[in-house]
DNA sequence: GAGCACTGC
């Protein structure tokens, strides 16, 4: 079958402006009069508007779009009444408002919401005019500015390449939503479309980085005159802790909201709140809501979320078309040999033009990389680049030596379109077209390639050399910078790719993607946080994201390699992010913003209910929520449940950017100068992948022993980096502090890195997260005076100790018990762990320093289950600690007598040691000291320390004068 | 005795 993936052409779209039809009536309150101005208001405005606001503007526009001068935007055309507006916006530009010039009417609240009457001239270069008309959204500024100007929240909808992320800003710039020293926001799910898009809306505008500026986690540019600032939606979420109402932003666009992210549903979460608070207070915000896809029902038919139903824009993308080909067999398993197979297809017969595959994981990437090259091999031949590619072969290179001399300029095959026909017809074993009445797509030919093995593609063919690159997000950024350059010539570009180009990276070149269909996806299990990888079936977005990578500079094919009554079973839209991962985190910061009742909150899409409780119960354990009642009416405690308050400790946590398990260990770690090294060893467990992966399967027997000789030295180093003696126990932690230690102290550099197994990226972005979390607790306790520095000293034995402690308290939850030589019921249970949750047993994982140690007591980073379940960072603890730092996963038994009672004059209060039992599996604990329990026998026993001389210790020579010896206290009458 | 996609504070 033939499906068209999208059929606009470009620059002229059909106009929806659904939210005629989608959205509520006009308001009511707003004076039809008031409301013609948003029309009047706009630079390419018709005499009629303002008696005909509603007039389709898909109609009388066309020919104004047409003449439109590109100068205009300079303010030539603008009619007199906008003259006058526009030197108010000026002056507000420019210099402080001396006066509030009230382009927005807040004052009168019956009015529709905010109105800036104001146009922002902005003074474009002609190219960029030029550019810009292209795009659909542009057509759409009347329509988009009118429904943001009369609504409160605006929902917009567009395709990658409409535009709107660069255009809707600028729009709201000129109508003034920028001025009176107020700010437009716009988030972005990525760090690298925050700054990239700052940066090209500040050169679209003609504007300097100080007024369109980007904030991200570790750098922004952002200044005093930032009129419209791009943020990581992370970022604005930290800005709503500071100030919930975010008074200095007039506008809030949350781009990318279709990808689901956690932090953007709670943004819009919040936001929902925040928007009718500040109506309340007379300062409107206006928020934005862009999506790519039109999954818009879970915002708009929310009632909760949004009690009046936002209108939603649809705004055509100018993209090329994608003619979409399935297979008419599902491979079953074989996926990856499919690919095969159909890139050498596309290589021979379909004329030029970049290929992307989407495969699942990096070993997949490898191999298909290895297995095309081969099949088409490609030889530098001038090797001044200096880039040697590991991955080439031996054989590769030993042939292209070989073929040399009969070297001529490499050519992409030139195919005569028009003999196609001559493959054999068992071959078409496509899903029959189903007729595609797009021309353009039309124009490439039938390119139906059919799926199955035509038999003669594993042999190599290097007249038709392929330039073959991995992609995947952990691979080098230099590595993955090669896709970005164009291919040698006469060669054509393979992308070999991960889900990162499904959204993250954009190649540019690419006319055919091949899609296996499936994802690596990480499963949590919601009770236990037990992890698992799983491949499974992309969703219906997902294939139509992968497919328009085909149509981004010229029409384009997608190849699925699953038939279309396959894709037909595949769910519409995967499941958003904060349905299926564990919220403490989310919960944390959503009670520091006061948010008690969780449940109550207007999620886009609400967490499990199970994953709320556990995130409540984990919280509550680290001591950052207050513990609900346990005794009084059940009812009053079952209200309790899910609404408990933050404590003083859960504020302090809040204030740390990383897991709550992680700020718990950093609120505690101001004790023996223990700090530097818990924020480094937070920070190394925060980045993933530290080191470098070297069990990947070699191309060649060099390349192996290449791979050989540095897994070998990583080895001796991560012996090295694990210390001695005792400090071994802190296990693969001491690894990464010692690694990270080790590092800095050489100046962090690539070759350092490279050298020692460890990944350059990550090792960066410790330093960067060391940084941020040394000023959050210099900025809690202002006399800590941390500062980060490069030759930090290892641990003292003593302070490893500590750290062991301080990293327990953390992962309290996260507790295993190696199971005793007597309880060794089955040989599945050899060397094996029990945990508080898990009925299976767990392991150890064999890259762990404490793999062969097998200590009593461990705990984990996480667990991941692979072939069996396996612990990750992994760090031994003495039993004896479990009591003192656990209390809340501890049920601790009688006092003793023996060791007896005892008095603490420093703290005055009365001790004992108690055994306990830890949780749920009521493993055994030495007695430790703790207080004596509360009630009649902890008074006894202060009595008697009391007429001891304990307390007041004058009172000791008297007590050998009482008439009782003061052990009567303790009697029972 | 191993094999992990992607991303944000």
């Amino acid at each position: 079958m033939k499906l068209l993936y999208t059929t606009s052409k470009l620059g002229v779209g059909e106009r929806i402006y659904q939210a005629k039809r989608v959205t509520q009536e006009p308001r009511a309150d707003v004076p039809e009069k008031i409301r013609s101005i948003s029309g009047a208001n706009k630079r390419r405005h018709s005499s009629g508007s303002e008696s005909e606001p509603e007039e389709d503007p898909s109609s009388s526009e066309e020919e104004e779009e047409q003449e439109q001068d590109p100068e205009k935007s300079s303010g030539s055309a603008v009619n007199a009444a906008e003259k006058a507006e526009e030197g108010v916006g000026k002056a507000e530009a420019e210099q402080p408002p001396a006066a509030p010039s009230a382009p927005v009417p807040q004052a009168a609240p019956s009015r529709a919401p905010c109105q800036p009457a104001v146009f922002i001239p902005v003074d474009r270069t002609p190219e960029i005019q030029e550019a810009r008309l292209k795009l659909p959204i542009l057509a759409e500024e009347q329509v988009v500015m009118e429904a943001i100007n009369e609504n409160p929240i605006v929902i917009i909808c567009g395709e990658t390449g409409s535009g709107k992320t660069t255009q809707v800003p600028q729009f709201l710039y000129e109508a003034g939503y920028a001025s009176s020293n107020s700010t437009i926001g716009i988030t972005e799910p990525r760090r690298v479309a925050a700054v990239s898009m700052s940066q090209r809306v500040a050169k679209e505008m003609n504007l300097s980085h100080r007024e369109v500026s980007y904030q991200i986690r570790y750098e922004g540019n952002v200044t005093d005159e930032t009129k419209i600032k791009f943020m990581t939606d992370g970022v604005l979420l930290k800005e709503i802790q500071k100030d919930f109402l975010l008074s200095k932003y007039k506008v809030i666009i949350i781009d990318e909201a279709h990808e689901r992210s956690m932090f953007t549903d709670i943004l819009i979460g919040l936001l929902s709140r925040i928007v009718p608070l500040r109506h309340k207070k007379g300062l409107p915000l206006k928020l934005i809501i862009m999506s790519a896809t039109l999954r818009v029902e879970d915002f708009t038919d929310n009632t909760r979320l949004f009690s009046v139903k936002p209108p939603v824009i649809q705004v055509d993308a100018r993209q090329f078309p994608v003619t979409v080909h399935f297979n008419k067999k599902t491979p079953l398993d074989d996926y990856s040999g499919e690919c095969f197979r159909k890139v050498c297809k596309i290589h021979r017969m379909l004329p030029a033009g970049g290929i992307l595959v989407f495969l699942t994981g990096q070993a997949e990437v490898h191999s298909l990389c290895r297995r095309l090259r081969k099949a088409f091999p490609y030889q530098k031949n001038n090797s001044a680049g200096g880039e040697d590619d590991k991955e080439d072969s031996v054989e590769e290179i030993r042939k292209f030596k070989k073929s040399r001399k009969r070297r001529k300029v490499l050519a992409l095959p030139k195919i005569d379109l028009n003999s196609y026909s001559v493959v054999p017809v068992d071959e078409g074993d496509e899903d029959r077209d189903i007729d595609s009445d797009d021309d353009a797509a039309g124009s490439d030919l039938d390119l139906d390639l059919g799926d199955g093995d035509s038999g003669e593609d594993e042999k190599s063919d290097s007249s038709l050399p392929l330039f073959v690159l991995p992609l995947y997000s952990l691979l080098a950024p230099e590595k993955q910078a090669k896709v970005f350059r164009s291919p040698p010539a006469g060669t054509r570009l393979c992308v070999v790719a991960t889900n990162v180009a499904e959204t993250s990276l954009t190649i540019p070149g690419i006319k055919y993607v091949v899609d296996c269909g499936k994802v690596k996806r990480r499963f949590y299990d919601r009770i236990t946080g037990v992890s698992s990888f799983r491949v499974t079936w992309i969703s219906q977005a997902s294939a139509d994201q992968r497919a328009g990578r085909a149509g981004r500079t010229e029409p384009g094919h997608c190849y699925r390699l699953y038939s279309s009554a396959v894709f037909m079973d595949f769910e519409k839209f995967s499941a958003p992010e904060i349905t299926k991962r564990p919220v403490e985190d989310l919960i944390l910061q959503m009670k520091a913003l006061n948010i008690e009742k969780v449940i109550n909150f207007p999620f886009p899409t609400p967490p499990p209910t199970e994953a709320l409780a556990a995130a409540e119960e984990l919280l509550i354990a680290l001591g950052a929520l207050k513990e609900p009642p346990t005794t009084g009416r059940l009812k009053e405690q079952l209200a309790a449940k899910l609404s408990c308050p933050i404590s003083p400790l859960g504020r302090v946590m809040a204030t740390f950017p990383v897991a709550p398990r992680y700020a718990k260990m950093l609120a505690l770690s101001r004790q023996h100068d223990c700090l530097p090294y818990t924020i480094t060893i937070v920070s190394a467990m925060t980045v993933r992948e530290l080191f470098e992966e070297f069990d990947r399967p070699a191309v060649s027997e060099e390349e192996a022993a290449q791979l050989k000789g540095k897994r070998a030295r990583f080895l001796q180093m991560q012996k090295v980096w694990a210390g001695q003696g005792p400090m071994q126990k802190l296990g693969d932690l001491m690894v990464m502090l010692g690694a990270v230690g080790a590092c800095e102290y050489a100046g962090c550099t690539r070759s350092f890195c490279e050298e020692n197994g460890l990944r350059y990226k990550a090792m960066l972005e410790i330093r960067r997260l060391r940084g941020q979390l040394t000023t959050a607790v210099n900025s809690v306790c202002a006399d800590a005076g941390l500062y980060v520095d490069p030759k930090m000293k290892p641990p003292t034995e003593a302070q490893v100790t500590y750290l062991r402690q301080i990293v327990l308290a953390g992962l309290g939850d996260h507790l295993a018990r190696r199971i005793q030589a007597e309880e060794l019921l089955d040989d599945k249970w050899k060397n094996a762990y029990k945990t508080a949750l898990l009925e299976d047993p767990v392991f150890i994982h064999p890259s762990s320093v404490l793999f062969k140690e097998l200590p009593e007591f461990v705990v984990y980073q996480e667990i991941v289950e692979t072939t069996k379940m396996y612990m990750k960072g992994v760090s031994a603890v003495e039993p004896e600690w479990i009591p003192a730092l656990l209390p809340p996963y501890c049920h601790f038994g009688k006092p003793l007598e023996n060791p007896p009672p005892s008095y603490c004059p420093g703290t005055g209060r009365v001790l004992c040691h108690r055994p306990s039992v830890f949780y749920r599996v009521g493993w055994q604990l030495p007695a430790v000291e703790v207080d004596y329990p509360e009630g009649i026998e902890r008074y006894k026993h202060f009595a008697r320390f009391l007429l001891e001389g304990k307390v007041i210790t004058e009172l000791s020579s008297y007590s050998k004068c009482l008439l009782s010896s003061p052990l009567i206290m303790l009697k029972t009458w």
